[in-house]
DNA sequence: TTTTGTACTTTCCATTTGGAAAGCCGACAA
DNA sequence: TTGTCGGCTTTCCAAATGGAAAGTACAAAA
């Protein structure tokens, strides 16, 4: 028996992926946590190293630099001594912090499902 | 001169970091595309692959499985001869689907800002 | 009996990723 | 003159990732 393939009907596939071509921003290790801790206010470099534990300089600051230059946040030499670096987001950065609590959202629930299944 | 390391005044540090969580799902090549092609209607195996350009069979099943395991979609045997699978969102993985259109949105203006930089 | 269709699975391999550890730089304090 | 601080950078390496290509299983149609 020959089955129909059905058409989709959603609404636009993303024209030379959107999805894709933010991902790969978002995508590398710790990268969604920086933005999350950036989401209320600047944070200088050191600062926000500790609120990541784990994370190692070589991939912080390669996680910045990507991020910087995709206008998502801006980096601030402050002229005090010895020079500090301040990060924060940009208006298009702000943009992601929906997204990333909504996948804090489902996190959470992960957690609950995984609590309830070791239960038992 | 000394700085005085500010504290974070930031809500809660997510407690076993549940981004991190989630993003274990979210992160491989793929994922988010086919949660993307669902978020409307279940589809077929073949379907959901053809939406997807590029995607080997190897890694599409791979992440169908990771999801299904972690309770974001159903896969359900269709009575049809040769069988046929089909594809949807559980109530979990619809609330994906917010974070997946902030995803877009970025991914639109990264698109925009690669144009005009590119134009001049 | 051979072919077709659907949904995978397996093997192999190059590339990418990211961790650990150590080093670097300029300014200032001791 | 040596040490300290903040913010990186570099090197090395093991592990994870994902693509290509080929193979599998089962039922039905030809």
């Amino acid at each position: 028996m020959a089955i129909k393939r059905r058409k989709s009907n959603v609404p636009p596939p993303p024209k030379e992926c959107s999805v894709t071509m933010c991902m790969q921003l978002l995508g590398g290790a710790w990268t969604p946590n920086i933005i999350w801790y950036l989401r209320a206010e600047p944070r200088r470099f050191s600062e926000l190293m500790a609120d990541i534990p784990g994370v190692s300089p070589k991939v912080f600051t390669a996680r910045l630099k990507r991020l910087e230059q995709s206008g998502i946040l801006i980096r601030r030499v402050m002229p005090t001594s010895p020079p500090t670096v301040e990060y924060s987001l940009t208006d298009l950065g702000q943009e992601l912090t929906p997204a990333i609590e909504a996948i804090v959202q489902v996190g959470h629930k992960l957690k609950r499902r995984v609590a309830v299944s070791m239960g038992q």
